[in-house]
DNA sequence: ACCACTTCTGCGAAATCCGCACGCTCGGGA
DNA sequence: TCCCGAGCGTGCGGATTTCGCAGAAGTGGT
């Protein structure tokens, strides 16, 4: 079956994996990268196919997979357009804080209408996207909820009117 | 001929189920809901569990997955913190358009180092998410590319320092 | 009533998933 | 140096899942 590949492969290929070495997670390597793009294609692709893509046994594929998932590198998910599954207001919401930026972070996260938390240099500190069901729900977890919070000076909201596009093919390109 | 006599229509089921009418998108059902919802807990599970969850028969939930991902409904991959996957560089982009904003937005959309571009209501007309290997491909995105569509009339930037939360488990809750 | 269309069901064959035992390489410690 | 354990990949059955198809059931239009 396929010979030559397998019996050289073990040593060089694990130097010229870790060259980027990101800041803190777990370091992936030029296969673990492979992997990751057949499933960012087709999350149900069938690990035999992509272990002839990226040149492993199926069952080494499984447990890379697996890995990558208990490590929380990936997830394999269903995406949608929430507006088509019945949230109907959606808002990118601009947060100013002071004191503790993390903190603040931390408690959007625990929110569930908040599903996208990042910290920004710029002129907000923080980034949340909220996803509701109508005017009502939207404008409490914003005055209600966010503003309450302790440490956080201002907000500006960005009600969502049209979405355009939202891919996840990173690295395909 | 075209006889509008709503004569036995056996009737207000139809509208129980369809609860949410959204505004415009084909219009899903509990059931395919449903199996969203699974599907957004692992993209990966098996139909006939699925299929218990819901109600169905095995090849029942196989054919409304493959038709929500024909139509474009969802679709069921695998997402990554971009940071760990070797993308150093990301930032939301507030944009200002004068003239045609939807033209703006199409333009934004074919980049494809722009992965989320969204119409707002608010201080920017459009968001965008930028994502780029590092300082100079995101400065050239910027600068070069956006900055020069005409009809932009000023960009404001994020760059992103940490990402949070990123979640994709709506109606979960 | 009849037809066209859609959706669900059941079932067998083929493909896939999963667990497990084994082999290999690389380091550390006596 | 030798030995041992950790980490990773391979191959192989058996259980499970996927896949394609033909038939049944419900709906709407003519």
């Amino acid at each position: 079956m396929h010979s030559e590949v397998v019996a050289s492969r073990s040593a060089d290929q694990r130097d010229s994996s870790r060259e980027s070495r990101n800041g803190g997670s777990p370091q992936l390597d030029a296969v673990s990268l492979a992997i990751i793009q057949q499933l960012q294609e087709d999350g149900r692709r069938p690990y035999a196919a992509i272990g002839k893509a990226v040149g492993l046994s199926e069952a080494a594929v499984r447990q890379r997979v697996q890995k990558l998932l208990d490590q929380g590198v990936m997830q394999i998910v269903a995406v949608t357009d929430p507006l088509t599954v019945g949230f109907r207001r959606q808002a990118m919401v601009g947060i100013n804080v002071e004191g503790d930026v993390e903190s603040i972070a931390d408690a959007l996260t625990d929110m569930s209408e908040v599903e996208y938390v990042v910290m920004t240099a710029g002129s907000f500190d923080i980034l949340a996207e909220i996803v509701c069901e109508d005017d009502d729900h939207l404008l409490g977890v914003i005055n209600k909820r966010i503003r309450a919070l302790p440490g956080v000076r201002s907000t500006e909201s960005f009600v969502y009117l049209k979405l355009k596009k939202q891919t996840y093919m990173w690295g395909t390109r």
